[in-house]
DNA sequence: GACTCTACTTGGAGCGCTCCAAGTAGAGCT
DNA sequence: AGCTCTACTTGGAGCGCTCCAAGTAGAGTC
């Protein structure tokens, strides 16, 4: 059956397929005008009659530059990197660079990161918690997100989640709540988004109403630490929950203690997720604009591989609050 | 600032450093057994005192091996891959293989495929719908998921979806449903399930009730397709939508008619996903075990690897139902 | 006709590794 | 002491490109 080639068509034999020199060939492989229109013809027939592909080891070896850009996310199942990825192709590809993905999660410790330095990518976009501060990478680097770890040169684009949670305690408190609980968990994100809550409640002159702190910050620890807040904090009229997903399992949690969605209860998660797009949750949260973040990743990105001593730059992201049917004017008999 | 080191060590400077040749510096980073002990150690730590990291493109392009394998998904936002990916992982990684993944999606046309092609990834694993049926990609390749893209000479893993189906329909018949609907989307599993779908319901003495062929599989159409699908059948008692996020959509649909899961329709989806474990929607579904899929998809990667020239494999998994509280017996005004 | 440009084109060196044939040095034997 | 082994070590060639200094040829100039 498929018994696969021992060797694929180099430069050399393109070359010589178009009676030109390999120089020649790499001239036109990496479009140069400084190549007559024939001979480029000739070249490019070659190589589509070779079904010739660079190779990207040579290509990298040579160069001394890859081209490609690594993006180092914590965990494949949580999506919200996606509107960042994006953001940040669209920046960078017109710019000539690929992207490639690794997640924290599977590999032991830093490993992935040390793949991306073994790889030689030419930059490199921290996106998530990282295991351990690290010292410059050597490679240009941003860190999006949290900046719980730095690494130091780098620079930092961060969605504004403090102005995210403010959004979220003013729209609940327009709609009449007050004694609005938080469900938090663990990680970085949650912790900022705990402490902008902290911070909302004194400005709102309420004392917080916290529960969840040791749980995941998932649908389960949701669930968990809303049952909590409920037992420790029974007169919440408005939970708010650390994102989405914890949203999803509070939903649960309030609906077993007989609170219906949004009139005995209003309940906001963070993310602006698929799930809270979802019509049977339908929930209230905030777009981290991800796609800016991402936006502004490339931009900085490129910035700092042009002019690579400029100082560290901080840019932060404006979030947008996502009014759903989640949340609702709290109701005569509990104000 | 940050300024980034123009040259990074060798292994010639590895070599100087410890006192010996650059190959014995070689032979120890590929471990070889012939290196005496006190070397091995001087090596290592020269390595370790000039933070010395392989080039992956200079051993990839003089040992004409990247130890890479590509894996091919078609959505970042559908996490179905996960598992597939550590079950693959749990294989090859042992054998001394990375993985990197790309996504389809964003990429025009098949070029996330050309992108592995390039980096002469060792093996290549196609999961989830290809542009284009290609022939034989000239290196080892395993698809992963339907035929409709069959690659010449690729070995084929999948789950069972005919089994799957047939494992809902016992189910809910057993139940004593029979008049048991089905929401189906765009793309390849919709379509294999559809399929299974109608079978079973041939075995099961009834005819299909279908709608939603025209929707994306998804929330929204979930969403629209149980719509059309209660409104052509309104006689249905259980709906079983393509997937778990249909299913989601089918839940908001079935609440907007008035029908409360379980007691007044069944609904059950397809994936275990995250969301079908979530409490708020606990939703009976198939496990398609992807982590077996992907053990086998590894130990596939690796035969081929060891044998190139064997006949194509084909190896089909079989799924799990789990029942959750979305299915109940139907109720005596029903039936 | 000799000379200068301009517009391409080319060979060579080298990127950082692997792999192989060819050393080298003790140890064991006779 | 000389020889054979075994157990390591080593230099060299080469992987497929890029980049640069150095060509070459035709057109334009005087």
């Amino acid at each position: 059956m498929a018994s696969y080639p021992t060797s694929r068509p180099t430069i050399y034999d393109v070359a010589a397929e178009a009676g030109v020199s390999k120089s020649l060939v790499s001239l036109v492989l990496n479009d140069s005008d400084m190549v007559s229109a024939p001979k480029r013809d000739a070249v490019l027939a070659a190589i589509e009659r070779l079904g010739y592909r660079p190779s990207r080891a040579a290509t990298a070896l040579a160069a001394a530059r890859t081209r490609t850009m690594g993006v180092l996310i914590d965990d494949y199942r949580n999506p919200w990197f996606v509107d960042l990825l994006s953001g940040i192709r669209e920046v960078v590809e017109p710019a000539g660079y690929l992207l490639t993905v690794a997640e924290r999660r599977t590999s032991s410790a830093d490993e992935a990161l040390e793949g991306f330095l073994g790889s030689r990518v030419d930059a490199l976009v921290v996106a998530g918690e990282l295991a351990s501060n690290h010292a410059d990478l050597g490679i240009p680097t941003v860190v999006v997100g949290g900046r719980d770890h730095d690494v130091s040169g780098a620079d930092h684009i961060a969605s504004d989640e403090a102005a995210g949670v403010r959004l979220v305690l003013g729209h609940l408190s327009e709609l009449g709540h007050l004694r609005i609980g938080h469900v938090t968990g663990r990680g970085g994100s949650a912790r900022r988004r705990l402490a902008a809550y902290v911070d909302g409640m004194a400005d709102l002159g309420d004392s917080p109403r916290i529960a969840g702190g040791d749980q995941e910050t998932n649908e389960e620890g949701g669930y968990a630490g809303t049952i909590q807040l409920l037992d420790a904090y029974p007169e919440v009229t408005a939970v708010f929950a650390a994102n989405d997903t914890m949203a999803l399992g509070a939903r649960a949690a309030l609906k077993e203690a007989g609170r219906r969605v949004p009139d005995h209860a209003s309940l906001v998660g963070y993310d602006d997720s698929l799930l809270a797009r979802a019509r049977f949750l339908d929930l209230t949260t905030v777009d981290s604009r991800n796609d800016e973040v991402g936006l502004a990743t490339g931009r900085a990105l490129l910035r700092r591989l042009a002019e690579p001593s400029i100082a560290p730059l901080s840019v932060v992201i404006a979030p947008r609050l996502v009014v759903r049917s989640s949340t609702a004017r709290i109701s005569a008999q509990l104000a």
